[in-house]
DNA sequence: GTCTATAGAACGATAGAC
DNA sequence: GTCTATCGTTCTATAGAC
């Protein structure tokens, strides 16, 4: 029976499975992402994944759920600080989408830096069309998604609550899309957009997303 | 050897895997879309797609880019309407952003008004890691990618290119994830945004895009 | 816990009759 | 142009030796 309550013993295969999986299911998705290739890379024998893991589906799951929840910790204990800095008032929006954006782009996972593919994985973790991933989705930002939308609210108490679910799901939207593929970056613009600077990017995604969210310019 | 000059003829087999290779790949994405999935659901014979298509490989590049290219091509026309309209004057951005969105939403392929299935399909084509995507991404839209970016420089001569491109590939995505899932959006909302009303999605859309896109707010 | 070997199922593609 | 039948490959998963 795989235990994980002893990190010290030689999971150092779980390890290398986890980070192998996450990369590869970056780049190339669930059903493309074989065993093969991730046991192959990550230098550990093909067994080990049913050993370790159970079954395909459940490593990923694992993998993402691991992954996606200190994220979501990070961003509710960022939100709780500005609503403490902000006394009883309402929080700008764009602090609010500083909170929700940031911690993504600077998790990392192992201990340090932003991990692109990590950052690549939870974009292509929302577009994955395999069934056993609807459940997830639900599981890890039904109560977030609440969260944020009250806080929103309380932001702009002027906007219908209709609105403001279209608003935030189209945020969301542009956040999922400047994670998944930096590739499309470089093809549409032509530039040096790619080399991952990811400070400017989410700098970029932040204003983006709050001015979006706001509209007052019109 | 498969004809395509005479659409008179019985091609409706064609056109029946078209349709369901659209819906299929919308939903699941090239990997796990399956040629049976697809010749049982269109109801036409496994060996039917070899001998019209070649491979499924070229079947979906055939179907992405007839869908794609009639869109592409009433972008373009819109857009140069707009600048018509406006004479040697900026075109102003929530109207670029128009020709640029409503044309993918109001596409049907069929005749028959938004074609849901289509709308998601191209999203996927974007978001599908499969290898052989990438040459098609920089075909279909390195042109179309171009010409907006200039005509947006136009419209904002005082941003830097790099900024206008960075914030341009953020409006992209954000098209693109109000395209891919709305079964997300219903879970992320808890609400009644799914059913389908383009026309409220796409208003929205370019109203967050253009107002993201100027930032004039901030 | 790690390995080899393989079962069992599904896939894309094609040969050949009609 | 459509069909049946099947080849060859690749996949997940597991049995069993070490």
């Amino acid at each position: 029976m795989p235990q994980k309550m002893n990190p010290s013993i030689s999971d150092r295969t779980r390890q290398k499975i986890i980070r192998t999986t996450e990369k590869l299911f970056a780049e190339k998705g669930f059903r493309a992402m074989t065993l093969r290739d991730v046991t192959r890379e990550a230098k550990v024998n093909l067994a080990a994944v049913n050993y370790h893991f159970g079954s395909k589906s459940k490593l990923i799951l694992e993998v993402i759920r691991d992954r996606i929840e200190p994220i979501n910790e990070e961003r509710l204990k960022r939100l709780d600080q500005l609503i403490e800095q902000y006394a009883s008032k309402p929080v700008p929006v764009n602090a609010i989408f500083d909170s929700l954006f940031r911690p993504l782009f600077e998790s990392n996972g192992t201990g340090s830096g932003p991990n692109p593919a990590l950052i690549q994985m939870i974009g292509r973790a929302f577009t994955e069309p395999a069934d056993f991933m609807r459940g997830m989705h639900r599981d890890l930002f039904r109560d977030l998604t609440q969260r944020y939308l009250a806080e929103l609210h309380r932001s702009c108490p002027d906007m219908t609550i209709e609105t403001l679910q279209y608003r935030f799901f189209l945020s969301i939207s542009t956040m999922l899309g400047a994670t998944i593929d930096q590739v499309i970056l470089e093809n549409l613009s032509e530039s040096k957009l790619g080399p991952r600077n990811y400070d400017r990017v989410v700098a970029e995604l932040i204003n983006y997303a709050s001015a979006g969210f706001e509209q007052s310019a019109k």
